[in-house]
DNA sequence: AGGTCATTAAGCCAACAGGGTATTGCGACC
DNA sequence: GGTCGCAATACCCTGTTGGCTTAATGACCT
């Protein structure tokens, strides 16, 4: 018996990472991956997968009211939620909107097969219903995820003041709290962290 | 006729990018792949490409010092070089030890496809001997580098400077002649940039 | 209505970061 | 042997960053 899969996943590494490992394993087969949470949902009705791999990108709430909808259409349909270490939080909210547990995504770039392999190692572990949920630690608001998009970009907090039109006292304030959030010591440090997680994608500009 | 290719490059992403876009295209057979140059001059002996698709790190010379070798094991086996938009100087270096052209390397991750078409387009343009050589920024010295690298991991000058047994003044100069060089505003911008050329993984620590 | 929370803002203050400039020593190159 | 570039160091000075605290407003929940 093989698992139909589907990855709906706005980072393209995590979602070919993915694809490509679980490609490696019989007992896996991905029908269709999609960037936007909407899409899932038409997916989901469409080719009726067994599991639902879901991203969850920090701020975005669209995700978390897919998930319902997701449900609505086809009952029989298990969702995992991906998510990244320092955002629990999301994790807890999409597990009560529906999702039977949670993975930690890893947009690992250098390393791509090894990091695939431990996702894969989890994704493993939960298909066996391995489920558990950790307690969260301090989840960025929508404000503070602007802004940390912002020093990922290698802004200033004068520029972020002038691009959000705040204050830059209000900027310092939110910076201020993203790096007690995230107990990062420094911008250049918090600036990584969103790369990392693939707040920012690492190209452009 | 096919193009028999050896990629050695060791950021992993652009590795994969080009592997599998190459893949897609019958004129291109991607025999082997490696991340050092010590091993591609070997694999050159043992699996003679048609063209050797190289990478070019920022500091390492063993880069450069590898062409002539691959020249000499396999004098039919041509040298493209692979490189960032802001590091043309190495370019010059490898074309000089007898790459016949260059190639720009993108280490996108969002949008693997699209930056892998886009490179594609330059192979075929390579291959097609479209090749010219734009003329260099400023270069980094190897020790501006170690500097780079670690303030792309977070370390401030003082932790860079207990790092590297060396003074934080030292590493302040060090700091500026990097910004100035790679015009950029700050040590954050610094770190993304390091993250895009593939200097350093966006990984562990 | 009262509590909680996000957002905006401010002030103070210490530390850090970066520009400019200069000096020294070292090895490479001519 | 002189010149050149790199590495390392230092000093000054300004601007930015970040910790700590306080507070007003408005949304949403109960």
């Amino acid at each position: 018996m093989t698992f139909r899969i589907l990855i709906a996943e706005d980072h393209a590494v995590v979602r070919q990472g993915l694809q490509v490992f679980l490609r490696l394993d019989d007992a896996f087969e991905v029908i269709g991956e999609t960037s936007s949470s909407q899409e899932a949902v038409e997916m989901t009705r469409q080719l009726k997968p067994v599991v639902v791999l879901m991203g969850l990108l920090m701020p975005v709430q669209s995700d978390l009211e897919a998930i319902p909808m997701i449900e609505d259409t086809a009952p029989e349909t298990e969702i995992i939620a991906l998510t990244d270490i320092l955002n629990h939080g999301a994790v807890v909210s999409a597990v009560k909107a529906g999702a039977i547990g949670y993975l930690l995504k890893d947009t690992q770039s250098d390393d791509l097969l090894r990091s695939i392999k431990s996702v894969a190692g989890q994704v493993t572990a939960m298909l066996a219903q391995d489920v558990r949920i950790p307690d969260s630690p301090e989840t960025l608001t929508e404000r503070e995820v602007d802004v940390l998009r912002l020093i990922a970009q290698g802004f200033s907090n004068r520029e972020i003041a002038d691009e959000l039109v705040l204050g830059e006292k209000t900027i310092k304030t939110h910076v201020s709290n993203i790096l007690s959030k995230l107990q990062l010591a420094s911008r250049t440090q918090a600036a990584l962290y969103a790369v990392r997680i693939g707040l920012v994608s690492i190209r452009e500009e």
